[in-house]
DNA sequence: TGAATAGTGTCTATTAGACACTATCGA
DNA sequence: TCGATAGTGTCTAATAGACACTATTCA
């Protein structure tokens, strides 16, 4: 018998497509939990890996050839039970990217499901994709997480919709915008970027058979004062 | 060299006296870090612990005689640096409990220190602290964490000394209580006790030589609609 | 110039917080 | 009855949210 448990990553990977949050899973090719439908995850490669960090984006670019925007840990599920083969370590994270970019990667091994109505999944697999949903909902009501959903630019009415996706809750223009707090810094070159400030502006538009929407780029993940969803 | 990392657990148990948090540490007999200060630990025992939390609690027992009144997962420090006797990983936890209970342990090498302050600690302890830390700030801001740093049994004014000393902030009685958003659930035998009631409050009273005050008990730990501190 | 969406200002309803008042104990 | 602390009500200042108005593009 083993005296120390196998320590995996596993990677919650979460985009936003049709106004539902997606995953991405792939169906195993062996055992245990032969043709279930999975996270990536693979153990950690003590010669290789310079942090749990670089395990993740390691074991993401491997299985999926994607890179996220946003990278979190989100819990460690440990016990005898959740591997058949014994006590295990799986450290869980979450990851964030826009749909968009999920095109560019060729990689057809994995598909992304709507996180509600999965089948069955291997190992714990479903406990992490609810603790992940839930994590990112919470974080959500309070900061701007939400924008590393979306490509690196972005209107705010982009942004909006995609707040409004996570909670399925639709709110007015302004609203919204008094949410955010948005002093609207005119990030203009030369002046030093408010760290104060949620969103920098650019002086960069989207254009469209209408008035153009300013794009904007999110200075840093900020909380707010007050949750507010 | 070995292929897989060693797997340990480590606690955070904090207390509030004083007016200060304080930490249980104790001071390593043996190396690695030899005399260094470091936090409660221990490695996994895939032979003996049915879960994570388990291995959390049995360590506390063993090395500290304490049981927590509160314990969650704090976040996993992994990495080849942390232990100069190679890549490592420890299940970091939080753990509270009234300063109270601490006297009647026994067992006397464990002591607290407050939480500023601190010297040279052994591994990243003194990171796994300020993350603790941070976690128990945060998390009073919007829930009725700081409970467990109370008796079972506690006045509505011990509560508010509790938040104010975390915050270092004082308010006003009803600031206080319109926070909490106390619907005084006066929880007599035989009615149901109302889920979205943060605090019960008992028929017992505290005496003293002034008007005796109610005492409440936590319903669970509830989330405030709003962060509010 | 009209349709469509971007962006802003104003007004109101809700809520948080300071203050004052009443209540209840022991001395 | 007085001092001390518990508990509650009221009034005001701050804020969130709905609505309406203006701005700017293309067809």
């Amino acid at each position: 018998m083993r005296t120390t448990p196998n320590v995996s990553v596993d990677v919650v990977l979460l985009s936003l497509h049709q106004g539902k949050l997606q995953v991405a899973l792939h169906r195993r090719a062996r055992g245990p939990f032969q043709d279930c439908l999975a996270l990536p995850g693979g153990y950690v490669h003590v010669d290789k890996d310079g942090s749990i960090e670089a395990t993740a984006y390691r074991v993401l670019k491997q299985k999926t050839g994607l890179q996220p925007r946003y990278l979190e840990q989100l819990r460690t599920f440990a016990g005898p039970q959740r591997d058949p083969r014994g006590w295990s370590v799986a450290i869980s994270h979450v990851a964030l990217m826009p749909y968009e970019e999920l095109r560019q990667a060729g990689d057809e091994v994995f598909h992304f499901h709507d996180v509600d109505g999965l089948p069955d999944l291997a190992f714990d697999h479903a406990e992490q994709i609810r603790e992940a949903v839930r994590r990112v909902c919470n974080k959500a009501s309070y900061s701007t997480l939400p924008c590393w959903l979306l490509p690196e630019l972005f209107t705010l009415t982009q942004l909006q919709r995609t707040y409004e996706q996570i909670f399925g809750e639709t709110v007015s223009r302004s609203t919204f915008r008094s949410r955010l707090g948005i002093k609207v810094a005119e990030a203009h070159p030369g002046e030093s970027a408010d760290q104060a400030d949620i969103l920098l502006a650019t002086d960069q538009f989207q254009g469209g058979s209408q008035r153009p929407a300013r794009l904007f780029r999110v200075n840093q993940l900020s909380l707010f004062k007050r949750a507010c969803w």
